[in-house]
DNA sequence: ACGGTGTTTGCCTATATTACCAAAGAGCCA
DNA sequence: TGGCTCTTTGGTAATATAGGCAAACACCGT
């Protein structure tokens, strides 16, 4: 694997593991739904803020959400509605899975 | 977040960090081309066979590859061609940051 | 059974990630 | 300005991940 290709995958797998965590797919799919402020996922995520800020940034500086200050809150919103349609591949992988432990318990 | 919209999301989670190495990506796309044996990847990937391997092992308990064992060598296949589509969506965010970034050095 | 090839596992070290607390910033409004 | 709320940043400890080497395994062909 030479330097280029190395570097197109090393960028590829920053944006997965900015997704990789369950606290940020969970904002990843409630931002789907539309703009919300860190002190609103805070409280669904029930985390310190301090830890969901970080997640945020973690997204943002994957280009992965977008944030605007509205008086003294910070609304994050998706950046790519792809990110979603991507998800349900996941499921798939999770639902196949499940099926087979199923049939392997039988 | 309740603990069942935890363990959910904890699911995806696992599915995508095991996606999110630049050398775990390069291993599903060559295999989207095909079944690849461990020995042919690792060439490809120019690393030692036991860290390819045990890349191959956490792509393999994702539930995102299958193996096959064909004489003594093991054949890796992609169990889920959709890996694929996921791909773009991310490449659409890399396209779309580097677009942001020519536009900010100018 | 034996040697050889291909693969996995164990062990170890270096590095990265995560979460919380505490403290610093930022910006509104009285 | 000063105080208040919301958000980010720094520090720290616990845990997880990654890679290579060496050894164990698995299986083929003689």
């Amino acid at each position: 694997m030479n330097a280029r290709t190395q570097a197109r995958f090393d960028a590829r797998a920053r944006v997965l593991k900015a997704l990789a965590h369950p606290t940020r797919l969970f904002i990843v799919e409630e931002l789907s739904h539309g703009a919300r402020c860190v002190c609103e996922l805070t409280e669904m995520v029930g985390a310190d803020m301090s830890t969901v800020s970080k997640h945020l940034a973690i997204l943002r500086s994957a280009g992965i959400l977008a944030d605007e200050k509205r008086a003294n809150q910070v609304y994050y919103r998706l950046r790519f509605p792809c990110a979603i349609g991507f998800l349900d591949c996941v499921e798939s992988v999770l639902k196949q899975t499940a099926r087979e432990q199923t049939a392997l318990a039988r």
